[in-house]
DNA sequence: GTGAAAGCGCTAACAT
DNA sequence: ATGTTAGCGCTTTCAC
C-alpha cells in the first residue's frame, strides 16, 4: 500500500510553497514554465494524483456532470451516451451515469441522488412517465443547469435537444402514403410524451396533405413493447378494415409486429406496408428489411454535452426559448416498396 | 440561489455541537435517540445535504464504484448494469459508468479516470484488444479491488463473475449434434479472450464425444461484427464441404449471416442450422428464430456487485482462486430444429 | 451523551 | 513569480 503524495510533499521536495505547486499543476499562467516542468516532473515520478475532494470542497465544483436514461440497452441511448462521453471527457468532466428503467418514481430516486453528489449539471431524458418536474427544481433553485434531450419536459429554464418528431411523422406517413397507402395505422407511445405525440402531429399533416380524413381508431397508444407489438398484428387480424400501411414509433416493436403479421400469412409489404422508428439494429435483420427513421445518437449525445459544458462555462448565451433540433433521416428498405423507382 | 445548510448552521440552531450533529445524522450509537430525531427533522426541514466532498476527504471513502464495460448498448451489458445499480444503491454506492468501446487504449484511459476519481472498487469487463492488465495494477498496488466480470483477465488478486463458457460452448454443439449435423463450423471472437476460448473448448469437447475429428477449417476467428457475419455467409457460398451446422458467438453476428445466407438460397434450418449466442432481442426477431445461449445478464451484475461491496466491507471472505460461475442455459428455437421431439 | 479542536488536501486572497 | 494564510465541511480523538 504505498502512501498518497500531496502537494505539501511535492513542495517540500522542490523546496517550494504548496501554492506555487497547486498553481503549476493548474497551469496557471503567473507560473515560471521552468518551475511547471519542474513540478509536473516530480509529480509524475512520485505518482501524484490530485485530491479531487480537496479541490472540490475548496472550489465548489465537482466537476461531475449526471446523466439519466430511461434504458441504457437501446442502441440510440448508448450511442448518445458515447456522444457525450467524448465530449466530457475532452474537457475533462465526468459522467454519473443511471437509468430510470422507465419509471418516474426510479427517476426521481437518481435525481436526488445526482443532487447530494453534487453534479454540476444534469441531462435527463425522462422516462415514459414522468410528468411532474418537482424532482428537477431542486437543481434550478440551486442553479444547476438541467438539459433535457430526445424525450423532453419543457421547462423555461431548461435547454433541450431533440429530433424533428414533427417531420420524421411526417416523412414516415408521407413515404407510405407515396407507396400508394390509404388506411394507415399508426402505433406510438403515451401521447403526452414529446417523441410521440410530435410524430402524431406528422402524422396527421401528412393525411391531411393527401386529404385523407383521420380515422381515429387507427391510432394505438401503447407501450411499444414487444408485447405490444404482437397485440397490434392480432388486433389488425380481427379488424373488418384492415390497414394497408403501419407506421410504428419504435423498431423492436415493429419488428416483432411484423413477424406475427407474417405469421398469420399476411405479406409484408404486399398486405402491410411498414416503417418502424430509430434505425435499431433489428431493423437490418428482420425480414423483409425494415424502413425506419434514422435517429442522430452521437450526434445529439455531443451536441447536448456541448450545450450543457457551454452553459457552465459561461462561454455560450444561454437560449431556452428554442430547442436545438437535429436533423432526423428516413431510410427506405424493402418493409415499405410497393412500388419500383421509375 | 439558496444557500447550502451544513452541520454548524444545524449546531447553531438546535445549540449542539457540530460534532453532535455529525454523528446523529450517522446514527452513531453515543448519541440520544431523541436528540437524533431533533437534528433528523431540523435537517429535512432545511434541506441540509451532507457535503460528500468534506466526508471523503475526512475518510478517505468515496462511496464511488467504477465500472468500465466493452459497450452500453448491448442488451447484455445494460442488463448487467440494471443488476449493479440496484445492489449499489441499496448500500448507498455510486457507479460511475463508462465504455472502452472496446479499444485497450480507450479503456486504459477510463481506468485513469476511475482512479482519479479514487473509486473504492473497480468492476471491468475488458475490451476485445485487451491483453496487458498494467493500468489495473496502479488499483492493485494501493489494495483498490478490482473485480473483472464476463470478460475476464485472470489475476491472482482480482475476482471474477463468468458463466461457464466452455459448457455453453459443448451444450450449443451437443445440440447441433443432437440434430444430426456432422459438419458444424465454429464462428467466434480472438480466442484469447476466456468467453471466447472456452467456448471453444466446449465446442471440442462435444465433437470429441462423437468422435468427430476436428478441421480447423471450420473454425473462424473474427471480430463477430455485422461485416463478420456476411462474410462468414459468403465463404460458406464459396466452400466446396460445405457445412451443416453453424455456432457463432454472437446473436447479431448469427443473425445477419442467416440473413444473409437466407439470400443465396439456403435453407435455414434445412440446409444449414444456425445457433447463436446472448438471447439479444434480435434472436427474437430473425425468421426462424435463432437458437441461442440464455446469458444471465442481470444476475451476473448483482453477483459481481454484492462480492465487491462484500470485499470492500470486510465482510465477505475474499477467494480469488476460483472465479464465480453462473448458469446459462440453451434456449432451442426454429433455427436450429432438423428433427421433431419424438 | 456531548463538546473542543485538529486536520483531511486543496485553492485563492492577499502579501511580497 | 512565489509565499503566507485561512478556510472549504466534515469526522474523530480526546476530554468531560
Amino acid at each position: 500500500m504505498e502512501k498518497e503524495i500531496t502537494i505539501y510533499d511535492l513542495a517540500k521536495i522542490l523546496a517550494l510553497s504548496p501554492a506555487t505547486v497547486s498553481r503549476a499543476l493548474n497551469d496557471h499562467p503567473a507560473i515560471n514554465a521552468k518551475t511547471k516542468v519542474l513540478i509536473a516532473e516530480k509529480a509524475a515520478e512520485l505518482g501524484y494524483r490530485s485530491n479531487t475532494f480537496a479541490s472540490h470542497l475548496r472550489t465548489r465544483k465537482t466537476n461531475t456532470l449526471g446523466v439519466i436514461v430511461p434504458r441504457l440497452n437501446s442502441n440510440f441511448m448508448s450511442t448518445v451516451l458515447a456522444g457525450m462521453e467524448e465530449v466530457a471527457n475532452n474537457v475533462g468532466y465526468n459522467l454519473l451515469i443511471s437509468q430510470s428503467l422507465e419509471s418516474e418514481v426510479k427517476e426521481r430516486a437518481n435525481a436526488k441522488t445526482m443532487f447530494n453528489s453534487r453534479v454540476d449539471g444534469l441531462l435527463v431524458s425522462v422516462a415514459y412517465d414522468t410528468y411532474s418536474f418537482g424532482h428537477f427544481s431542486t437543481f434550478i433553485s440551486r442553479n444547476i443547469p438541467v438539459l433535457f434531450f430526445d424525450r423532453i419536459l419543457t421547462h423555461p429554464q431548461c435547454g433541450a435537444v431533440i429530433i424533428d418528431n414533427e417531420q420524421a411523422g411526417y416523412d414516415a406517413t408521407r413515404h407510405l402514403l407515396d407507396q400508394g397507402c390509404r388506411r394507415i395505422m399508426h402505433v406510438t407511445g403515451d401521447l403526452r410524451r414529446n417523441v410521440y405525440g410530435d410524430r402524431l402531429e406528422g402524422f396527421k399533416r401528412a393525411l391531411a396533405g393527401q386529404n385523407l380524413s383521420l380515422d381515429n381508431r387507427l391510432i394505438l397508444s401503447t407501450d411499444l413493447s414487444q408485447e405490444a407489438g404482437r397485440a397490434v398484428a392480432e388486433q389488425i387480424d380481427q379488424m373488418q378494415e384492415k390497414p394497408d400501411g403501419l407506421f410504428i414509433a419504435n423498431d423492436l416493436c415493429a419488428a416483432i409486429c411484423m413477424q406475427a403479421l407474417k405469421e398469420k400469412g399476411y405479406a409484408i409489404p404486399g398486405d402491410v406496408a411498414i416503417v418502424g422508428f430509430n434505425n435499431d439494429p433489428v431493423s437490418q435483420v428482420v425480414s423483409p428489411q425494415l424502413t425506419t427513421i434514422f435517429y442522430p445518437g452521437y450526434q445529439m449525445g455531443k451536441t447536448a454535452m456541448t450545450t450543457m459544458i457551454g452553459q457552465l462555462n459561461g462561454t455560450r448565451p444561454i437560449d431556452h426559448s428554442e430547442p436545438i433540433i437535429l436533423r432526423s433521416e428516413l431510410i427506405i428498405r424493402r418493409s415499405s416498396i410497393l412500388l419500383e423507382k421509375s
